[in-house]
RNA sequence: GGAAGGUUAGCUCAGUUGGGAGAGCAUCUGCCUUACAAGCAGAGGGUCACAGGUUCGAGCCCUGUACUUUCCACCA
């Protein structure tokens, strides 16, 4: 007897032991044949600031989805794996441990102490998530695994930065950014979160000098008024044109400012005035440039008050323009306070409300790296999947500003500039450089690090050994395919493929497969402050890694938010354990050798319903394979899904059931059918579900190693038999309308009953009559050219009409009821025929296949309402 | 303000060149039929958001409207 399988399908039984397994055998590492083509895919490496959650259960299904086909197509397969440092994100984590545990700050430590703690960190939270990729079953090649910051990475970052510092695309300037007071660093553009907040309006009256009136501006940031520097109204503006040229007195202050004229005051809002604050507003920066004005800033890194805020000095800027408000209106110059909804612009790490300010930060130069960047999509050499998405990236690419990249934290790759205090000289340098060459004085680096994008730009070359020209880069640069949410098109994949273009000459990858959230199942964002995320490792704890993967992959379909709910999760483990089952039935029969079972019958010796599932087989592979090369990975599931389940499971093993209890070679080429359409089956299943379909391989009689290394099943493999699937299509429906029957007339299952079968189709229902005989719950099929009895059921079907002798069970008067029924639906399906046929358009214009079909369907509505006109009467 | 998506069965969603509306879950009925009750066999349930248009024919293509989600920009 062959091994068999324990009844219930549990996972936790052999995932993980199948899972060292392979790793231990290499099977997830390329394939070193040069002949194959090669497919390549790097990861869209996971933050270490925690642990993983549904958003990347989901891109690393789909990625392994993919790789695992690619394998088994005969790809030289490599799927690259990695983490990344994201600088601030994991720098707050690690201040925020180190003060709830220790109650100290990172300035207690010092730098080199605290980089010391957040090392220890990343070592612990890279081996958690690479735990947790192996829990799931990703195949990446951990022999070449990699972290933004490790040093192949930190030398990409250098190479690069001093590449475009020598293009003069990387330069240092006086600029207004985005300041973070809690996470004190700059911030890009994109790290800046908009939020409607409620705030006000504060009308304030500036008075002019040497007259007798004041100019009213409104604002909603009062405390910012110590660094105006002017007032602007619109040159065009009829009611503020005369105040143009003349001086105003800053309440409180006291200080003079000009009034100018600028068009970026919008005529007719508001006061029409607007105060200029150049340090403190990217807008007011941008006029007082043009009115070459001077810039105050008013704030403290921490957005505290300076000096220039005189008695308010030390104060935060909240409580610093709570007592400012005060003071104007007892003062005598606030007009009036209105609630206003604004939109504030937040810190996308900690939620602090951003301070935009100047200061000294290094940018990278876009415009000239954004064209070549946009031509890549626009000529189609990188593709998005769906491709709605280029619009969103045509979208930021064409309005793309400067990029900030220096953040003033510890942790990240420390920009590679040295500065001679001694005579003023900076160098940028691949190398460290510790001497001043102009003076010989000691150089000190930058303290700044770099945004964490800049070296996440740099992922698809820099993991494959750039700026060493390796074998690797070689061969798997440009990367296939990148798998990612839509959420990062901006920040992530559009600096990728700028770096690439820049740093390489060629584009990083050929497919864009952008995939949505995963909400929860009420459609809400998966959030720690809601409580809703769902942990994957508890899923798979309870379900199995397959269970969540064939969750994850069922009806998702690209671009897409998907909900993720405790129906859908269970409804992928009744899967599993559909196909565990059947496969421990086709298991229990197998009583032959291994290779007696892998033999393929001769087509001479295949039943009806065997080229039927083979054929239909072929079907499904070739649709397969279609979807997948489509990124239409929910669609092929789906395909394979019902094909297992409905066909495989409901009809054919069913079908096959006599045939194998009488035995013989019947029987064997029943078994050698199942055998090969079952590990069909779980060959296309694999890249979804790749744990039981390698567990229930290996208990199948098989030839290969493993499961993993199987050739991905084609259409070409088994052959098309088109009458064959037409034939079979037909009993089933037959029996399918027989149960129907059957079970409206509450007939037990156990009842048999004679059958008389009235139908042009006798050769395939004789071929099939032991299945009809099973299935349809018959004692006997008799075959006839007419039945004209009384006392039986008449059951319409597609292929002709079925009689049932159940005069006992019936009762005549529900029966006349249906027939009625039926009739008036076969009626209205005529009627509706006869019209289209009758229509001139229709018979002149539709194909004529369309055409001839509607007749077949006429002519078969016609011959059932004959017999059931018959039938009726017979019922009286 | 600009852009994209969604609206199909009670719920969650498929529906790929326009040709008689589908799945899973839920509901109802009957079954422990020797792989599976995490199952089997049946059944009910939809003006495909609304209004126009193109077409012989529209869930699908075009226009508009409503509601909804998201992205980008941003008003002092």
């Amino acid at each position: 007897m062959r091994k068999e399988l324990a009844k219930n399908y549990n996972p936790a039984e052999f995932e993980d032991r199948l899972y060292s397994e392979w790793e231990k055998r290499g099977y997830f590492k390329p394939d070193g044949d040069k002949a194959k083509p090669s497919f390549s895919i790097v990861i869209p490496p996971p933050n270490v600031t925690g642990q993983l959650h549904m958003g990347h259960a989901l891109d690393e299904t789909l990625q392994d989805i993919l790789v695992r086909t690619k394998r088994m197509q005969g790809y030289s397969t490599l799927w690259v794996p990695g983490t990344d440092h994201a600088g601030i994100a994991t720098q707050i984590k690690v201040e925020e441990r180190l003060r709830v545990d220790e109650g100290l700050s990172r300035y207690d430590l010092g730098r080199e102490k605290f980089l010391e703690r957040v090392w220890a960190w990343k070592d612990s939270y890279e081996a958690r998530i690479t735990g947790q990729l192996k829990k799931l079953g990703a195949s990446c090649d951990w022999s070449r695994q990699r972290f933004t910051m490790d040093e192949g990475c930190s030398r990409a970052v250098r190479e690069v930065f001093v590449n475009l510092y020598d293009k003069g695309l990387i330069y240092r300037g006086h600029r207004i950014i985005n300041w973070c007071p809690r996470c004190l660093t700059a911030l890009s553009d994109a790290e800046v979160e908009y939020k409607d907040q409620p705030g006000f309006f504060w009308h304030i009256k500036y008075p002019i000098k040497g007259e007798e009136g004041y100019v009213e501006i409104a604002t909603t940031r009062p405390e910012t008024m110590f660094g105006d520097t002017a007032v602007a109204v619109n040159p065009e503006d009829e009611n503020t044109k005369h105040l143009i040229g003349k001086t105003l007195i800053l309440p409180i202050v006291g200080r003079e400012i000009p009034v100018v004229a600028d068009d970026y005051v919008e005529i007719g809002f508001g006061t029409g005035c607007v105060k200029i604050t150049p340090a403190h507003d990217p807008n007011d920066f941008l006029v007082g440039e043009r009115h070459g004005l001077e810039q105050i800033k008013v704030m403290n890194d921490d957005a505290t008050m300076n000096s220039y805020a005189g008695k308010y000095e030390g104060m935060d800027r909240y409580a610093c323009r709570k007592a400012l408000v005060a003071d104007l209106e007892e003062g005598g110059y606030l007009v009036k306070t209105e609630p206003h909804a604004h939109n504030v612009g937040t810190c996308y790490r900690c939620g602090t409300t951003v301070e935009p300010l100047t200061s000294d930060q290094w940018f990278v130069k876009m415009k000239p790296l954004a064209e070549p960047a946009i031509r890549a999509v626009e000529d189609g050499s990188v593709s998005f999947v769906p491709e709605r998405f280029s619009k969103n990236y045509f979208n930021w690419m064409n309005n793309i500003l400067d990029w900030c990249i220096s953040r003033q934290l510890w942790w990240g790759h420390r920009i590679p500039a040295f500065y001679c205090d001694s005579c003023g000289h900076m160098e940028v340098s691949k190398v460290d450089v510790t001497v001043c060459p102009k003076c010989g004085e000691t150089m000190r680096q930058e303290s700044d690090v770099l945004d964490t994008w800049f070296s996440s730009a740099l992922w698809p070359f820099s993991t494959l050994g750039w700026p060493d020209e390796t074998d690797d880069l070689r061969r798997y640069y440009p990367t296939s395919a990148l798998v990612t949410g839509y959420d990062i098109i901006t920040f992530w994949v559009s600096r990728m493929i700028f770096s690439g273009l820049e740093h390489m000459g060629e584009k990083p990858f050929s497919t864009v497969f952008i995939h949505g959230l995963v909400r929860d199942s009420q459609g809400r964002k998966m959030s720690k402050s809601l409580g809703n995320g769902i942990d994957p490792l508890e899923v798979i704890d309870k379900y199995g890694a397959d269970a969540l993967r064939f969750a994850l992959a069922t009806g998702n379909s690209p671009g897409n938010d998907m909900r993720f709910s405790d129906e859908k999760i269970e409804a992928a483990r009744n899967f599993a354990n559909k196909l565990w089952n059947a496969s421990r039935f086709v298991l229990m029969n197998l009583t032959e050798s291994d290779g007696e079972l892998l033999e393929m019958p001769l087509e001479e010796e295949l039943a009806l319903e065997d080229k039927w599932i083979l054929s239909r087989l072929s079907g499904l592979a070739e649709s397969v394979n279609n979807n997948i090369a489509n990124y239409e990975l929910g669609i092929a599931l789906s395909e394979i899904y019902s094909f297992t389940w409905d066909l495989f499971c409901d009809w054919y093993i069913e079908m096959t059931k006599s045939r194998i209890f009488e035995g013989g070679a019947p029987a064997l080429t029943a078994k050698r059918v199942l055998v090969y359409v079952l590990t069909s089956v779980l060959k296309l299943l694999h890249p979804y579900i790749p744990f039981i379909t390698e567990e229930i391989y290996q208990a199948l009689p098989h030839n290969g190693e493993t499961i993993m290394l199987e050739k991905y099943p084609e259409a070409k493999d088994t052959s098309r038999y088109p009458e064959a699937e037409a034939d079979v299509d037909r009993i089933i429906s037959v029996i399918t309308a027989i149960r129907a029957r059957r079970a409206e007339m509450n007939v037990p299952p156990s009842k048999r009953a004679k059958l008389y079968a009235v139908t042009k189709y006798r050769d395939s229902f004789l071929r099939a009559s032991k299945i009809v005989e099973k299935l349809a719950g018959a004692s006997e099929v008799i075959f006839t050219d007419s039945y004209d009895t009384d006392d039986a059921v008449m059951i319409a079907t597609d292929a002709g009409n079925m009689y049932i002798p159940l005069a006992d069970v019936i009762d005549f008067e529900k029966e006349r009821v249906r027939l009625n029924a039926e009739m008036k639906k076969n009626e209205a399906e005529i009627e509706r025929i006869e019209r289209k046929l009758a229509n001139e358009g229709f018979v002149s214009k539709a194909p004529a296949a369309v055409i001839d079909g509607e007749r077949a369907k006429l002519a078969k509505y016609l011959e059932i309402k004959d017999s059931l006109t018959v039938a009726l009467s017979k019922l009286g």
